[in-house]
DNA sequence: TGTAAATCCTAGTAAAATAGTGGGAATTAA
DNA sequence: TTAATTCCCACTATTTTACTAGGATTTACA
């Protein structure tokens, strides 16, 4: 049930970029550097963050990635579904309809797995960007870069 | 975020264990072919959980494993994390004290991660075997092997 | 108009984790 | 004694993760 450093690094990368691209687009190798992940890798989750219609990108030089939509407006579970897809912990076919696995209509665990998946989404959906943004300004006040002692 | 097969088979046959087990022991060849699970397999898993204390093992002819409390004491928390260690979704060192990792003292992230922590356990820790137990007579009251179509 | 800074796209790859399989010793009921 | 069972440890194929690498394309600016 661990997060892979793409929700990890992504999401730390979606603060950072929601806090810097107010004025200008933020480079990846801003972020990369501010936060400390390669750049080559970071390229990728942007790409996916992009596809999933959370940032705009402007190109060539002095371009870079700003939000698609405000910050209050993206949730910790759009950047993180964007970059882990479902973050339901099982994933079962049957899970939205009645029919399920079982002979008898359906298997038990069914409904576990469901009650994990909703208290994940409803704990991410209810996050919000600019919250985030708002907490490390205070953590972190004149934007240093980050140092990286935990793996988080 | 998925939970690994140890997880989602440890589950199912601790329902079955749970299930079958109020009379006699439970072996783990009877668990494996009713739950369609590999029988060296499932034996690492009771073992997990064995260690956990929340199964007791007889050993010998027609012995087999029984619950070491009673259903409505073990939660579906107890069982995955037995199999899967924490269920948080990033590993932080800092996670339950205050000297964060980041300069001023705390990362952004390590907020939304013991959010989302706090959210799976909540569930997971208020749903107790005997319920799913009772869930699990009512779809298949005979006790016939699970045919599995989906791969929960 | 050239150059540097950026995004974009695709492919490759080492290391780690997952999901098992396999052999065989020890225990015990019948 | 035998068969059923737990117990213990080692091995392995496959998949996933976490990158690295190369190079094409776009664009601001001197």
């Amino acid at each position: 049930m661990k997060l892979s450093t793409k929700g990890r690094y992504g999401l730390r990368a979606m603060i950072d970029l929601a806090r810097y691209s107010e004025e200008e687009p933020v480079s990846i190798s801003n972020i990369a550097a501010r936060q400390g992940i390669s750049e080559r890798y970071l390229e990728q989750l942007v790409a996916l963050m992009k596809k999933a219609g959370l940032v705009k990108s402007i190109r060539g030089a002095s371009g870079g990635y700003v939000l698609a939509k405000s910050a209050g407006e993206i949730s910790v579970g759009d950047v993180l579904r964007s970059l882990e897809g479902s973050l339901e912990p099982v994933k079962c076919a049957a899970f939205y309809s009645d029919n399920g696995c079982m002979s008898a209509g359906g298997c038990v665990t069914k409904y576990v797995w469901q009650k994990i998946n909703d208290s994940i989404n409803e704990t991410v959906d209810h996050m919000m960007l600019d919250e985030l943004v708002r907490e490390s300004k205070k953590l972190n006040p004149c934007g240093e870069p980050e140092v990286q002692e935990c793996e988080a």
